[in-house]
DNA sequence: GTGGTCTAGACCACC
DNA sequence: GTGGTCTAGACCACA
């Protein structure tokens, strides 16, 4: 995994996980690696990831067994969805247009080249 | 004027001109508030608006009168549309779109709803 | 059985079988589960379970028989009550009497509604 | 300050924080200290003070003014209140009262000796 | 100056 | 073995 340079890399590693779990290459009380396990196979502080798992689990995406490790809890994708889709189109989706506006690029054009991706 | 939690306060001040110069609320050669007023304005240190110019300057956008203050250049448009354009088609766009896919949002519907704004 | 956030879990498990005792739902010399039952109820290691009955065995609260288990010693509602007794009143209560000052809680009318749990 | 054994030092300093906000020792709007200084103050981390102002703020309880420091929100003290006096009441008071039942601890008489502090 | 992130390494309680 | 907390110290971007 490579890291982006302005973004924190347990947001990086978190975001990672939720998309793992869209794709649903993590499914519900899937235990994911131990914060140590990762970290080396990563290449980071087992703080680090410590710190992504704390996150994900303030949004109530992961649990812990105590003593035992973090599990991908039963509502983790339709928690994702709900946060993020809310985001994008609340936040995201209107600076976008207004900036597509602004720049002069046709949404609909646009898309006509770019949905076989 | 509130700001986004994680972009630098300056960029988001260049940005938010930018804006303006592009809706043409700023026209060539008007001159843009001075790096105090500004700050004062937004409640902000003028420290962070001298950034935010000093940016804009760097690519041209703006050009300082020394003892008089900023103006906006005559090719500031352009400039921001050439720079901005490219930046969103190539890195920005598919990013938006993988997004969109993992979220489930279908763009073509999505536009017919957005489309009047 | 659900568990509290930050408490040791094996102390849980030993408070709720001293509430027991002092309920009388288990009475001297009845024979408590086996360690492994517990465990296997309570979805918890044994090894847990064994600690709690570790603690309350060295209180005097519970006792070993050797390849039998374990049972409620004779001695055991006054020795949870003399010792939980005096730790309530000398350690917590004045802390829970602060807390309720400083959050606006009048402690004579809240127990007017209380009373009757 | 005197840090108390098992509970974690970041949310004691939270606590006492919070005991501070509600006692109006800290306003709203008032700046506390840099994560340095309170950490030189009390002889601890500046990481571990920042874990304390990051779990306040996740509260809304102090804010971030970027570069230039922590301060209390306007409705700090509300949210202290609500956020405590519900959990006081919903989930410790019965237990406490559940407890005192057990160890044959009568409530009213208690507090007539108590009331006082 | 401020906070924010990260590392390396330690120690601990708990399972 | 697991996570959780803490320290010391570094580096960075930002105001």
């Amino acid at each position: 995994m490579e890291f982006n340079e302005h973004k924190p890399i347990y947001l990086q590693i978190a975001d990672n996980l939720c998309d793992k779990i869209l794709s649903e290459e993590w499914k519900p009380e899937d235990r994911i690696p131990s914060v140590r396990e990762l970290g080396m196979l990563l290449g980071v502080n087992p703080n680090t990831i410590m710190r992504a798992y704390d996150y994900l689990q303030s949004y109530g995406i992961i649990f812990n067994k105590r003593g035992v490790g973090y599990f991908i809890s039963k509502e983790a994708k339709e928690i994702i969805i709900s946060v993020q889709k809310q985001q994008f189109i609340q936040e995201e989706l209107p600076k976008i247009l207004k900036r597509m506006k602004l720049l002069g690029i046709n949404p609909s054009e646009l898309l006509k080249n770019n949905l076989d991706n």
